[in-house]
DNA sequence: CTGAAAGCGCTAACAG
DNA sequence: CTGTTAGCGCTTTCAG
C-alpha cells in the first residue's frame, strides 16, 4: 500500500495524491474528494518512516526518568510518582499525535539508534550538570527538564514547581500544628528538588533565629534509611526536633515506624511530612501528610510544553505547576494558639 | 554528519565506509580499521530513520495495556501492576536494543503514524476477538500477547500462565486453611484472566460436589463494587460463604471492608484472597493474601519471546510464567485437620 | 490545476 | 577489494 498504488487507482500522479491528502497544494476539490475516497477504501496511510526521513520528524517523544537510572529499578515501591508521570505523559502524547519512547540513560552503550531520531524529549529531575542533557544538545534534540538542572542556571526550559513554596507551605502547616522544632531530611540525588527544598528550610531558619536540624540520607535506602535517622534523632532525653519534613516518602515511612519503635507517638511527640506521596505514606501507621506532586498535571505540562518548543514557539514560558498537601494523621495534632 | 562525510574524510565511497561499519561486505582490514576511526572521531552514527527506510525496522517495540483503554485512566490505584510491567519492559527493550513504545487503542483516530511503523507489539491482556489484534494482522506487524485472546484458540503466540492452576492454587490454599465454602468473584472484561479462572473454580466445584457460588463485578468499579458485593454475600443468616477468592485486588479490598462493616471478621468468618496483588490488597486491614502476578518477569519474557518472533524464530516456546501466593492476614485462620 | 523529478540517508546488487 | 547505482516511500520545488 504505498502512494503509488493509491496514484494509479485514482488516475493521477502521486504529487497529486500527497498534496490532496495533506493539504498542501492546490488541487481541484472534486479530484481532492475522489482521491480521499480511494485512499480511504484501500485503507492507505502514508508510511511513517518514509514521511520522517523527509521532514526529520519522527511523531516520538523520548522519555528518560533519571532517578530510575540512579535506582536501577523501576520497582513500584516508593516510586509511584514516577509511574503515574510516564503513563500520563503517554496518554498526553498519544493525545497530541504522538509517540512516547521510554529510554534509559542514553550515554551508556548500546542505545537503540531511534534514541537520537526522536523529535524531542523530556528529562525528568536531572541530576547536576546532568550528561544526557549535554548529549542531546550534541545532537541538536530538543529537551524540557523537569525541575532544573541546578548546575545549568541558563537553562530555563523545564517545568516543575519551585521547591521552595513546599517546603515554605510545609512548616507553615507544621507550625499551625504547633511544630516548635523543625529538621529536615533530604536525599543525596544532586538535583533541584534536594537542594531547593534545603536552601528554602536554611533561609526561613535563619530569619526565625532557629539553628538549621538538616540531615541527608541516600534514596536507595528507602525504609532503612528512615529507620536509621531516627535512631540519630531521638536520643536518651527524647527526640531532638518535634517534627521532621522529610522530602522522600519511604524515608518518611521508615521515620515514622523508627520513632514509634524508640517508644515515641507520631504525631504527639514527632509530626512527619512527606516531601511526596507515595504508598509508603499512605500506608504507613498513622498514614503520613505528603506533599502531593501531581504527577499526571506535571507529565501533561512537560509533553505540552514540549510540543510547544517543537513547533517552534519558543516564546512560551515553561508552567509552573500548583502543588497541594494531602493532610494526614501523621500531623493530627490539634492547632496550638501560636505563641511566637 | 552523514555516511557522505564519513566517506570524503576517509577517501572511500560510501558504500565501503558502510561495509565497513556494518560488517557486511569484504572490505581490506587497514580500510576497514581506518573508517571505523574515522567514524568514531567524527561522532558519525547511522542515522536510524534512514536505516529504518530501507530495512524496515525502526527498532522500537510497541506496548498496548488493553485494560488501561478499558478504564480509559492510567490513575495508578490498582493498577501498579500494569505500570510495573511497562517499566520492566521497557528496561528489557533497551537492553536488547529495542525503545519501548506505549501505545493506547490503535484502532481509534488520530493514532500517530509511528504506532503502525514499529516493529512488533506486545498486547497485555487482549479482550475477546482483540480488534487491535485484527488491525496488526492487516498491517502484518508481528505481536505477542500477554494472556491469551479467549476467541482465537489458534493464535498461540501468547506468554502468561494458565490462570487455571493460579485458581487451584488459591482454593488449595483456602481448603488448608480450613474453608468450606468458597466463592469466587470475578471482574466483568471478557479476557483470559476472568474467563480461564471461572472455568477452574466451576470444574473443581463439580468435581467436589459443591455448588459453584460465581459472580461478577465490574472493573471500573473498583473498592465500591466489592463493597457491594459484601452486602449480597451476607444476609440475615450470616455469609453465605466462608471464603472468597477475588480476582480483582479493588474488590477484594472493598469487600473486606464491607464484610467487617457487616460485623463479621476477617479471616475469621471470611478469608479472602486476590488474584492480582496491588496496593489496596497490601494496605487493607488485614492485609490480602493474593497472587503475585509477577509482573516483571512476565515483562521480561513478553519482550523476548517477540524479540525471538521478529528475529524469525518461530519454533520456540512461548514461555509460562510462575506464579506465587503472598500469604496474608486475610487467610491467617488456623490450618484445621482436613475432615473431608 | 497537475505532473516530472530531485533528493532525504542509507543499503545492497552488481560492475569494475 | 572498492565504487556506481538503483531504489526504500515520501514531500516539494518547479515546469507545464
Amino acid at each position: 500500500m504505498t502512494i503509488h498504488d493509491v496514484a494509479r487507482r485514482a488516475g493521477v500522479s502521486i504529487t497529486t495524491v500527497s498534496h490532496a491528502l495533506n493539504g498542501k497544494g492546490v488541487v481541484k476539490d472534486s479530484t481532492r474528494q475522489h482521491i480521499v475516497e480511494i485512499a480511504a477504501e484501500l485503507g492507505y496511510s502514508a508510511d511513517a518512516i518514509a514521511r520522517s526521513l523527509r521532514s526529520s520528524r519522527l511523531g516520538v517523544l523520548g522519555l528518560v526518568i533519571r532517578p530510575l537510572d540512579t535506582l536501577d529499578s523501576y520497582s513500584p515501591v516508593g516510586v509511584d510518582y514516577f509511574v503515574r508521570f510516564a503513563g500520563a505523559a503517554a496518554v498526553e502524547a498519544l493525545d497530541r499525535g504522538f509517540g512516547l519512547m521510554l529510554v534509559r540513560d542514553p550515554t551508556t552503550p548500546n542505545v537503540p539508534g531511534v534514541a537520537m531520531a526522536v523529535d524531542g524529549y523530556i528529562i525528568a529531575d536531572p541530576v547536576a550538570l546532568d550528561p544526557v542533557i549535554d548529549l542531546l544538545n550534541r545532537h541538536a534534540i530538543p529537551l524540557v527538564t523537569v525541575g532544573r538542572d541546578i548546575e545549568r542556571p541558563s537553562f530555563t526550559d523545564w517545568v516543575g514547581s519551585t521547591s521552595t513554596a513546599d517546603t515554605l507551605a510545609v512548616i507553615a502547616h507544621l507550625r499551625e500544628r504547633g511544630a516548635r522544632r523543625i529538621a529536615l531530611l533530604t536525599g543525596t540525588d544532586a538535583n533541584a528538588w534536594n537542594r531547593d527544598s534545603e536552601l528554602a528550610y536554611r533561609n526561613w531558619a535563619c530569619e526565625h533565629g532557629q539553628e538549621p536540624l538538616v540531615s541527608h540520607c541516600d534514596e536507595t535506602l528507602g525504609e532503612e534509611g528512615g529507620r536509621a535517622f531516627a535512631r540519630t534523632l531521638v536520643d536518651a532525653s527524647g527526640p531532638r526536633a518535634d517534627a521532621v519534613y522529610c522530602l522522600t516518602g519511604r524515608h518518611a515511612a521508615g521515620l515514622a515506624a523508627g520513632v514509634q519503635h524508640a517508644g515515641f507517638s507520631v504525631p504527639r511527640d514527632v509530626m512527619i511530612v512527606a516531601g511526596s506521596d507515595s504508598e509508603q505514606t499512605r500506608r504507613s501507621t498513622p498514614p503520613i501528610t505528603s506533599v502531593d506532586l501531581a504527577p499526571e498535571v506535571t507529565a501533561r505540562a512537560a509533553v505540552d510544553f514540549l510540543i510547544s518548543r517543537l513547533d517552534g514557539n519558543s516564546s512560551r514560558q515553561p508552567p509552573l505547576i500548583e502543588r497541594a498537601l494531602l493532610v494526614r494523621g501523621s500531623t493530627a495534632r490539634s492547632p496550638k494558639p501560636s505563641a511566637n
